[in-house]
DNA sequence: GCAAAAGTGTTTCAATTACACCCATGT
DNA sequence: ACATGGGTGTAATTGAAACACTTTTGC
């Protein structure tokens, strides 16, 4: 409530800053769980090297670089941590109470979704490793809350916003989208009005071709519409 | 995508900031258009007393405190420009592109419900002033972009959110949330709809009084019950 | 009694759900 | 041919919208 030359401060030229910005990301993939061999949720953590909460697990990120818009800080952390790109990114919040650590810290978080590819499993480092979402222990910070936050995020998200096929390569079947739906929401889904549905959006379209090779009637591959060339959405 | 330490970069202990953070907000309140006379959405704005954008509109804001949390930053300058507290407040969004002010500045960003008060209107100081939301001229930085933002996000969240009793007292008739809820969404709405309709929400409860006086029968008097002392949803 | 807004009841229409059934393929 | 999942059809249920109707007040 200081005053600057009798007047009242204003945004967007800010005094210089004694407050630390980060970014942060959840980034969530589905893989089989090791016991059930359902497909559920998985995200990467990334071991701390520093206090405070040195050695626990906490959200892969890092100080805002001058350079760097807020999303490609975050696509940027994502690709160090995973080697992957996202293939869904979006703002998740902004965390920022004085008490959240010892330092003060203002963490802008993204959530983003990828494919489960197979060559990062082990393969970026010591400290970076793959936890199944609902199964993760005390995180770093409040890590906990942000998680939770994204889990439900996406949960909400998925039944009426078209974002499962982040999980999927570029062409996928019904089925696929339909299995994709049914990991995340963690239910069953009638296959014969989630087609129905899905199509009646106008979010995905065929692209001709189908799948051979299994011992029933092959499915048609689809492919994801971006907002751009829709028609009435 | 430096290394430090040959290790990752972590979050939540970045290394000090070269980037300013600052919280601004954007004000609704419900008063009539000065032509029309019918309730429009309005928002208070500061105009600019330094570069850039000097002489400009703004949303009002300041740098973040290190003693505040974020919403309590929002609150505070929207009590210093309007004398208000907020009915309604809650985050909107990060905006940090590179390119949205000469200095690099990410400003999160606040919007907040406030009553139509009598003593705001022009008590403040003469760089505050309020502004029909749909005709505000170009702002400064972003903000054009930010309150856009904001009114779309209030046109939507109002649909399956009770959020218009911030425009109004803590007790109110039917017919006056109604009318907010006409006067954001732009157009009429059935009463006997909206009734059963916002009152299977369970988000209201009458307060047992009703407003006696008008030649017509007495509407009952409501209020808004809190999510914690909610039944179900 | 009449106007005017509060409040209730009912009919219609659209969307979702549940589930029966046919289709195309590999074995 | 038959097992399997892909894909279509349809009746039942639910919920939203439209609108007629009754109630309670001031004048």
């Amino acid at each position: 409530m200081t005053l600057i030359d009798g007047q009242l401060e204003q945004a967007d030229n800010a005094t210089p800053a004694s407050v630390d910005l980060a970014v942060s990301t959840v980034v969530f993939a589905l893989r089989p769980h090791p016991i059930t061999g359902e497909d559920t949720i998985w995200l990467p953590l990334v071991r701390r090297i520093r206090e405070p909460f040195l050695g626990q697990w906490a959200l892969p990120g890092g100080p805002l670089a001058p350079e760097d818009d807020l999303a490609a800080s975050a696509a940027k952390s994502l690709n160090r941590t995973t080697g992957l790109k996202p293939r869904y990114l979006e703002q998740l919040y902004a965390f920022g109470n004085v008490n959240r650590s010892p330092d003060r810290v203002v963490s802008i978080v993204y959530w983003a979704l990828v494919r489960a590819s197979e060559d990062t499993r082990e393969s970026i480092g010591e400290n970076v490793e793959w936890f199944v979402a609902d199964e993760i222990g005390q995180l770093a910070f409040d890590h906990n809350d942000i998680v939770n936050y994204a889990l439900t995020r996406l949960r909400t998200k998925i039944t009426w916003s078209p974002i499962a096929h982040g999980f999927l390569d570029p062409e996928f079947t019904l089925a696929q989208l339909r299995s994709v739906h049914e990991s995340v929401l963690g239910r069953q889904l009638d296959p014969a009005n989630f087609r129905r549905q899905l199509l009646s959006t106008g979010f995905i379209e065929p692209t001709g071709t189908s799948v051979q090779g299994a011992s029933h009637r092959p499915p048609a591959l689809y492919r994801f519409i971006p907002r751009e060339k829709r028609n009435e959405p």
